[in-house]
DNA sequence: TTGAAAGCGCTACCAC
DNA sequence: GTGGTAGCGCTTTCAA
């Protein structure tokens, strides 16, 4: 059922009934109500192409998730973030296109999804430091939201973030106040803009208490189970051990923990963990009792959050620049876990 | 830049331009290659929304997530294969138009989808058994792929799986046979089809060997990290412990870990744990090390299939049934772990 | 081998 | 308050 078709079966013109579904307010009130009934019984719901085509707009929104390789899992965080965006989305009357593609062809994929009239805005994921996605979405002039941010990305944009920075700040300087000095840390990729500032936080506060972290003990991969495994492994079996270990992802926490099990260690006896957990914004200590807590939201609240800001930014381009930034807060469990014991 | 635009800079008609870009023969071969270097000089890509309007192909496929509640997280299954899928998509010129939606308004979503000529296929992710999706699709007549299956479900539709009762029955039988007589298994909200399999599977290898299951020990819930420790919490503390534990995710086995650490008891000498994880279709025990192996794929890889098979269904509507599946090997590991002290 | 023109389904402008 | 009509950008007959 089409809109001329519904059109001649009420008796009446294209125009009105267009009007009459769309909230025109010069619609006679019955003409409207017999218009809205027809519609609903026969199912009748506008063709989203031929409208966006007559509009200009599009009605959709493009998340571009950038994978570096073909077996890199794509990160946990990426999926409810987009579900929450997915909500706010079809509350809207938006769809949601999602691409996944290599670092190689994502300019290629934006301007593409631009040009095609594909989508009226986008959210960049998984920014680097210098990203020139940034700079190159400003240029083409497509509307866009960051998932993160870019460090050293010249020019004012939207983002939505996490603390990155002062999370890591304050695990690391928990762990230094129990008396821990020789921290490793798996961080992810470090050309990923939030490694960078987690590491940034793990160097504060070392310096604050004048202490200097080995840098031996510092790793930096792609956040899989095999990484954690694999970067603590040797840390382990070197004689000057850490002691405490913060881990910058679950998936990569259990590879660690696998690792630790197979050195014969015991969590929290031998060795600290405290692993960051993207999904609820909290830091969790070896026996995985919450020590920081999000107040503010899950990453399914950001996704939601972050489609709200695309959408208010295509209906008013000119708002002052939006900035959300979700605070990591520092929530002391019920109970924090032991000092080691080989302290 | 659009077709007209360009056709005027080159004094040709639309109409011949859109022809020598879609390739059709006719064309005289040097008017061809300077419509295509005048087209790519000028960065010109056809309008999505227009082309499909004129064609009455959408070249998007749908996925729709349902998400019963709005605290769950979405399964990591999902994203890995929607990754997978988005590749095929890309290179096929499709796009991928994404749906996250509470299990009542699923159908709803569909037809919609279908109505308003956004997609021309769509992906059913999540099925349950007996589910009336399918039903519902075929009515419509809007191609479709299920991810899993549905039992109970009559009429032949496409489907990609893995064999989820298999899997469960010899990684059952294993733990029968290593002499562990009370076996705990942790399965997904049993109403899914997945879930069912799994369990089947758990019944299987018990009866195969004449064994009474224990049906305290059978739990049965949404596959969060939290279920894992609240359920096997209370079955730890019993006087009559289970001496094995099977888990239908990571997710919820880093619970179940947990709550075997705050017991005071020793994974592999207290306690086995085999973990079934989705994304590799292997199942894994205790220490980690893998002890069922898919030989074929990872759920990245089922999701390009999966795509595949949509687009194929598409070209040729009447195509014989194509059903896949993907089976989970049996590999034993080099190590499968110590069998419990307790027993 | 090329071009003119009719539509795809809808919105939006201008008349009435 | 309602209707005619001109597009939106493309594909696809039909003519030349």
């Amino acid at each position: 059922m089409n809109l001329k078709q519904l059109a001649t079966h009420l008796g009446l013109s294209q125009t009105t009934v267009s009007r009459a579904l769309n909230g025109y307010p010069e619609v006679n009130r019955d003409t409207r109500e017999r218009v809205q009934r027809a519609a609903s019984e026969h199912g009748y719901s506008p063709n989203r192409r031929a409208r966006s085509l007559a509009t200009g707009r599009s009605m959709a929104i493009g998340h571009v998730i950038p994978l570096r390789t073909q077996h890199e899992m794509m990160n946990p965080v990426f999926a409810d973030f987009i579900a929450g965006a997915g909500e706010t989305y079809s509350r809207n009357g938006y769809d949601l296109i999602l691409s996944v593609v290599g670092p190689r062809d994502e300019e290629a994929v934006y301007s593409e999804l631009f040009s095609k009239g594909a989508v009226d805005g986008v959210i960049v994921h998984g920014p680097r430091a210098g990203d020139n996605r940034i700079e190159m979405l400003n240029r083409i002039g497509l509307p866009f939201v960051v998932h993160g941010r870019a460090s050293d990305t010249p020019g004012p944009y939207s983002w939505l973030d996490i603390n990155n920075r002062r999370a890591f700040d304050r695990a690391t300087g928990y762990l230094i106040d129990l008396g821990h000095r020789r921290i490793a840390l798996l961080n992810g990729l470090e050309d990923m803009d939030f490694a960078q500032r987690r590491r940034q936080g793990f160097l504060d506060a070392h310096q604050r208490r004048g202490i200097e972290p080995d840098t031996a003990l510092m790793c930096s991969g792609e956040m899989t189970e095999m990484y954690g495994y694999e970067a603590l492994r040797p840390l382990l079996a070197s004689s000057e051990r850490p002691t405490a270990l913060l881990c910058s992802s679950m998936i990569s926490a259990v590879g660690a923990r696998r690792a630790i099990h197979e050195a014969g260690l015991e969590l929290a006896r031998d060795i600290s963990l405290i692993t960051h957990d993207d999904d609820l914004s909290y830091l969790r200590n070896g026996s995985n009792v919450p020590m920081f807590t999000a107040t503010k939201s899950s990453v399914r609240e950001a996704g939601r959050t972050c489609a709200e800001m695309i959408l208010r930014s295509l209906s008013s381009p000119d708002l002052p620049l939006q900035t959300t930034m979700l605070e990591a807060e520092f929530v002391l469990g019920q109970s924090t876990g032991p000092a080691p014991a080989s302290l």
